[in-house]
DNA sequence: CGACGCCTTGATAAATGTCAAACGTCGTGG
DNA sequence: CCACGACGTTTGACATTTATCAAGGCGTCG
């Protein structure tokens, strides 16, 4: 339902910041980079990922347009960031940032409610990563379906392995949910990135997140 | 190392906010209910939870002494809150809080500041949930021992339960990897809650973050 | 002393990860 | 235009981890 292009955000609206261009999988910042800039994507796809020293990959969120990334507390950034797909990010620095807040009180709180609205994604993120792979799946389709999708379709940026290390499961795993979740008609794979969501109630049952206590 | 009692927070400070009693295991806010008002820890410990409907329950975070907790951008609370043994919680209306920042510029500093230091922890916590169980249970003693730790020694305040609705394990799972740390000479159990860090660089390798790469 | 709550331990089942191979698709070059 | 190769995805067999179910221990408080 969701317009996948063209949703202008906070810096957009303001024509704060100025517009780069990335490609397919360059890196924005690295993780332990200081945090100089603030991050929003005006087209494109952005991930944020964490390298473990063994290898092990974490993708702490998926960003499209409209959406702010980048916003940290300490010097480093803990996570990098990296294009998805070719991408046009705007880039402010960040005490730029700050001392307009100083005059634009709509600014401050704007970035106040971003940050608690990071929050608020992580607090989703965090639930499902208890549950089990079926629901994680489940719930990252629905997420996307709610973002992304275009009608009843999702055209996925990301490749099983973004998939697999966001929602903290093995590509082998996550690509059976998919298989299995074509064959039970919930979704339709017209390519492996490609997705029709068909039944919407029986998915959201299935993210285990049923009735009241959402 | 730190000190566990009498650490006071952005409200206790500035004498915001009136402090409240609660009993072990009494409910400060609940989910679902509006966001009216933000909490410090003043003493004693709490912990924020989410219940789905078939009974599995989330403890987003715990809280201690100067640990500002209840801040949510949405108008109703995702997870309730819930004092771990008897607490004293400052409480301050949310409005008044927002309106107290127009004049003082700190203010406003810090609580962008708390935001972004909840977002931080979170990005620890979603860290820990995507490692193995060993490694889960190595992080919450490492936090542990980095937040109420005295010297070697820590007292935890929450269940077996508590912990494992924390870790995203069972009960059973976290009990065993306890006493598999105990043997392996990394703690010591004086009780089942009163635990002596004994191994620090052993325990530390076996959080998963290795090296550079933290 | 007894009962209750919490914690530990054991046996077994279920879920997920690992390793390996086959399959598809897409772009390149013959 | 077709063949080939690279890469991402799917599938299968098997290993490992963690959950589940059940029982027993331990400490505390009446």
């Amino acid at each position: 339902m969701a317009p996948a292009a063209s949703r202008p955000g906070v810096l957009a609206r303001r024509m704060l910041g100025v517009p780069k261009n990335f490609q397919g999988n360059a890196e924005i910042f690295g993780q332990g980079e200081p945090v100089d800039y603030l991050y929003e994507v005006v087209s494109g796809a952005v991930r944020s990922t964490k390298v473990l020293s063994d290898g092990r990959r974490q993708i702490g969120g998926v960003y499209f347009a409209g959406d702010i990334f980048g916003l940290e507390h300490g010097n480093e950034h803990s996570l990098g960031a990296e294009a998805v797909v070719p991408s046009t990010i705007r880039v402010i620095k960040r005490r730029t940032l700050v001392q307009l807040t100083a005059d634009d009180r709509a600014l401050a709180e704007d970035l106040l409610a971003m940050a608690m609205c990071q929050v608020e994604r992580m607090h989703r993120h965090e639930l499902m990563l208890i549950m089990t792979a079926q629901e994680r799946v489940n719930s990252f389709l629905t997420e996307m379906g709610q973002r992304i999708s275009i009608g009843d379709v999702i055209s996925l940026p990301m490749s099983r392995q973004d998939i697999a290390d966001h929602v903290g499961l093995t590509i082998e795993t996550v690509s059976r949910i998919f298989t299995d979740l074509a064959g039970g008609l919930t979704i339709r794979l017209t390519s492996a990135r490609m997705i029709v969501l068909r039944d919407r109630p029986a998915r959201e049952r299935g993210t285990g997140r049923g009735g009241l206590l959402d």
